[in-house]
DNA sequence: GACACATCACTCGGATTCCGATATAACGGA
DNA sequence: TCCGTTATATCGGAATCCGAGTGATGTGTC
């Protein structure tokens, strides 16, 4: 443990909020277009191409696979994506890296914020 | 107040950290630099041409803005920016959005949370 | 004084990424 | 049957990234 992925890092906000919308579980290209809009509350829109532009980077670079197809669904079109254990260490290492940005913004602007 | 700043959102890495650094102080560019890679511990370091193209939008947008020189220091060479409130607004908002993401983060990544 | 290295600003241009428009087609319900 | 939604995917111009390079001054050291 304890790799290496800062080369991986920073993500970008694309990059990000793909990775968070398969860690979960996994999901098809429109999907983590939904997922995206949904935990954003739809402040921040997936496009196709940053979609398909980022997955198949994140593909190449092994943080995402290809899923065989949960056998719930018949659908033939969907094609699923899944978080492979690598990707998961560099979402951990980025979330952990935006905590400290988040930690030391909060210093700075002394923001009053609570949770809703 | 309640303004919408969605449209400035999100920030890349680079806006966020630049943003981020001239949080606390006034800073001149090489100061810009040194802060980011401070910050982040080293993770993260901006390179001149990042560096001054994010400026250059930063201040189009109206996020930053050029500052008067501090009077303590001589050295001719340096051009001093700051953030504008505008500015400090979208960095909160970012900042919020970030925090957000980071706690739908650790629901589904299970973190062992500790703070420091 | 001379040399080296850090500080400081900034440009350039190739590579990468963004991202909406567009194409295609199967699905599901009225 | 018709139509809106679901679904995948490409294309190409625009925007962005980002290191290499240029040039100059400050600072420390032999």
């Amino acid at each position: 443990m304890t790799e290496d992925y800062t080369p991986f890092l920073p993500l970008s906000p694309a990059a990000l909020h793909i990775l968070l919308s398969l860690a979960g579980e996994d999901r098809h290209g429109y999907g983590i277009m939904q997922e995206v809009a949904r935990q954003s509350e739809g402040q921040y829109k997936l496009g196709p191409g940053t979609l398909y532009d980022n997955l198949q980077k994140l593909m190449t670079q092994g943080l995402v696979e290809a899923s065989p197809k949960p056998p719930a669904h018949d659908d033939p079109r969907r094609r699923y994506f899944r978080l492979t254990s690598f990707g998961r260490g560099v979402l951990s290492a980025e979330v952990a890296r935006l905590e400290s940005v988040v930690r030391e913004a909060r210093v700075h602007l002394r923001a009053p914020r609570r949770a809703t």
